[in-house]
DNA sequence: ATTAACTTGTACGAAATCGTACTAATGGAG
DNA sequence: CTCCATTAGTACGATTTCGTACAAGTTAAT
């Protein structure tokens, strides 16, 4: 292959990685002390989609490993932030629930990020963002499709 | 603030995100057991920039904990693909060194890679990286700035 | 109805990441 | 020269991520 070619897409690899890196940083910055950005996540795919999902649905979302999300959502629980019930239709299987105190955590991490956000929109315009979002969505669905 | 930008912003670090961890598991499958994309990060930085760097000024170009980088280097120097040496210019610091098989290492890697940049580059045109990486490396920046 | 194959969640252990605290060495102020 | 603040690296422990192995429940084939 090309060098400069691989040389490109070692960049643009590196460059999403450097980016996902910081933005992840910036946001845990901003939620309280031991919650990470997978216990944020699992709470608003819980409010954007429904609650009441089982473990390995929510796992298969965020494709991770099961025992990951069985981690993520222990903390969850400990914090309060969702409650873990059986699943009726189901003997093996669980249900996933929001507390209040979860959404309580969501509007509050919201809040708290929206300042950030606002300071990179005003240094990076939202139009290319909107423009770029679906180049990404391609180009995840390609990687996706290559994993087999 | 408008909840449609916010939900734009997600979108975006969401996907950024995703494209990070796909590619990452991507690339670590082609490499030897117990080998992280961080070990040949810092392999190919070494390549690509100089060897002979203390192992701060690498966990700076990386943007990780100087601990972090620590635990990266033992396990290349147990591997054998970099030497530690004493530094003759700074009693308290190190000089990072790459061996043949750590040289060995980076072009069977590469060789391995290959392949999947050719899948990838078969489904999305090369041009259309070339677009986006200056894009991201202005996103970059922004996030990076903002740091403070 | 019984059995075998499969599915869901978890316990456990290994490895990566990172914060805190420490040691050793450096360098500047006096 | 002496002292003290600073710097480089590491030991240690906590947490996250994830693979393996397992227990409990479900499903499908006979």
């Amino acid at each position: 292959m090309n060098n400069e070619t691989r040389t490109l897409f070692f960049s643009f690899f590196n460059e999403i990685g450097i980016i996902a890196q910081l933005s992840r940083t910036a946001l845990e910055a901003r939620l309280p002390k031991g919650l990470t950005l997978p216990h944020f996540s699992v709470i608003n795919h819980l409010i954007r989609v429904r609650d009441g999902q089982t473990p390995l649905a929510i796992a298969r979302a965020f494709q991770v490993p099961k025992t990951t999300m069985t981690h993520t959502l222990n903390g969850l629980a400990e914090n309060g932030f969702v409650e873990i019930r059986p699943n009726p239709e189901d003997g093996r299987s669980k249900t996933v629930w929001l507390t209040d105190a979860g959404r309580r955590f969501r509007d509050e991490a919201i809040r708290s990020i929206d300042p950030d956000i606002e300071a990179f929109r005003a240094r990076y315009p939202e139009d290319k963002i909107r423009a770029l979002v679906p180049d990404l969505a391609d180009i995840r669905a390609v990687l996706d499709a290559n994993r087999d």
